[in-house]
DNA sequence: GCGATACTTAAGCTCATGCTTCACCAACCA
DNA sequence: TGGTTGGTGAAGCATGAGCTTAAGTATCGC
């Protein structure tokens, strides 16, 4: 899922979908490649369950599936919370150890 | 930074790095492969800015730099409630349209 | 029905990625 | 001081990702 959000056209196309659902061409069209290449980025995303889309007709309509990215958002989070933490705790020690080498000077 | 975040075995070096810091090899010892390619997989992970480093003696300490992981969180973050927050429009939109069509129905 | 539209599928090409090996250097330590 | 440990750098290789072209299919509007 890291890997479908890796790549800067298949970003653009999140971003694009998370301004409301859109057509394959709809998303192809700010993006310089062909149809072709933009279905296998479509692919890619559904793949990662970041996207799902419908064929109405003849158009294909994707829209962006929030639980995915919820997912990741939490996959950094986690990581990042966990060592925040650790930070926090060994900066609470050395405060604990500089107040203790306070004590051992006012004694 | 997503592409660093992308590969498997940079994910768990990222995981590992959230537990504390460590050194290259402590960083490699879980990973099948050669010490060559962890150095490689860290150099990509630095370039992203997800991890600082600094060496001592000939030892390389290794730890996580937030502030990156933090901003990945936040383009997730915002493109999904972006998206939901629409979707919640919408959802109140079709109430208010059903409220309509009550009335018209009590009318 | 017929042309245009909106994809879809397959094949192939190119370059980046992830790895390995090998040679090397620097620092530790017995 | 010499061997071991910890890491660095360059070269090369295999695979896969991202793209294109080309040909095909299924709708839509007239």
């Amino acid at each position: 899922m890291f890997q479908a959000l890796a790549d800067p056209n298949r970003r653009q196309m999140v971003q694009r979908l998370s301004e409301g659902p859109a057509s394959v061409s709809e998303l192809a069209a700010p993006l310089q490649m062909t149809l072709s290449a933009v279905v296998q980025h479509l692919a890619v995303l559904e793949g990662a369950g970041l996207v799902r889309s419908q064929k109405i007709g003849r158009v294909r309509n994707c829209q962006l599936e929030t639980q995915a990215l919820r997912a990741a958002e939490r996959w950094i989070s986690e990581r990042r919370t966990l060592w925040e933490r650790r930070f926090d705790r060994l900066g609470a020690f050395l405060a604990e150890q500089a107040a203790e080498s306070e004590e051992e000077n006012g004694a």
